[in-house]
DNA sequence: CTGAATCCCTGCCGATACTG
DNA sequence: CAGTATCGGCAGGGATTCAG
C-alpha cells in the first residue's frame, strides 16, 4: 500500500506531524488555519473573483449579484484580516475602493485547485435511505 | 477537464471552467462538494485519524476525547454518505463497527495536505483596526 | 459608493438521557 | 458497544436601513 507513512523527506506530513496530534479543533492547526480563512459561505468565490484580478466593491457585487452588502462586507473585512486581501482605497470622489489578493492570498490557488479537484471526481454511487 | 486560459499573464489562478463562472454557492461547483465534506467541526481530525489506519467507534472516541457521541455518530453518518468513509458492521456480540476510509477518501490526503501546508505559512503581520 | 447597525431566523453542536 | 432522541444556546447569514 502505498500511503505516506514514516520516513519521508522533511515534508510537514499530514498524519505524522506532532501537530497533527491535536485532540480537538484549534487554531494551532494549519488545517484548522487554512478552513477558518476559508470559512463562510461565499468566501471562495470571493477568492475565485478576486484571482481573476483586483475588483472594487461594486465589481464585486455585480459578479455575484445574490450576495447581499452586509455579507460581501463581511466576507471581505474577514478576508483583510487573515491576510488574504489588501484593500486600497481611493481618496477620490465617488469612493472606490479596491480590493486584491496579497501573495499570501494568491497562494491559496492551489487549496482552491486541490478542492476543485477532489470535488470533480466521481464519488461511488451513495445508497439513498 | 478543459483549461482554456484566457491571457492569465503571470498566475493563472482557478481553474478556466465555466463550472467557475457560477453566480452563487451550489452543489454544482466542485469546490462546494469538498467543502461541503469537510463541512462541520471534527471532521477533519476524524478523516486523519482514518488516515492512520481503520478505528472502530470506541478508537475515535477514544482518540478525541472531547468529541461528544452525537457529534461523532453524525459525522460519521456524514462522511459515509458523501463516499468517505466504508462501514463495517459486526453481527458478533459486543457490536463492534470498523470505519475506513473508501479510496475515494484517502484521495483526500492530498486535500488536506494542501490546507495544511497554506495555513503552516506565515501570514504577513495583520494590521490592527 | 462603500460600508456599519440592527433584527430575525435558521442550523449547528454540545449535553443528557435512552434503546438495540 | 454503538448508536438515536430531544432540547437549548449560540453564531452565521440574509434583508433592511442608515451613515461617511
Amino acid at each position: 500500500m502505498t500511503h505516506q507513512t514514516v520516513g519521508h523527506p522533511p515534508r510537514p506530513g499530514l498524519p505524522d506531524d506532532p501537530l497533527a496530534s491535536v485532540g480537538e479543533p484549534t487554531p494551532s492547526c494549519p488545517v484548522e488555519v487554512t478552513l477558518a480563512a476559508l470559512r463562510g459561505r461565499w468566501t471562495t468565490l470571493v477568492i475565485r473573483e478576486l484571482l481573476r484580478g483586483d475588483r472594487t466593491f461594486s465589481e464585486l457585487r455585480q459578479a455575484l449579484p445574490a450576495l447581499s452588502d452586509k455579507v460581501l462586507s463581511d466576507r471581505l473585512a474577514h478576508l483583510v484580516q487573515v491576510g488574504v486581501l489588501d484593500r486600497r482605497r481611493q481618496a477620490d470622489w465617488p469612493p472606490r475602493t479596491h480590493y486584491g489578493l496579497t501573495p499570501h492570498g494568491r497562494r491559496l490557488g492551489p487549496v482552491l485547485q486541490a478542492l476543485w479537484d477532489w470535488g470533480a471526481q466521481q464519488p461511488p454511487p451513495a445508497s439513498e435511505p
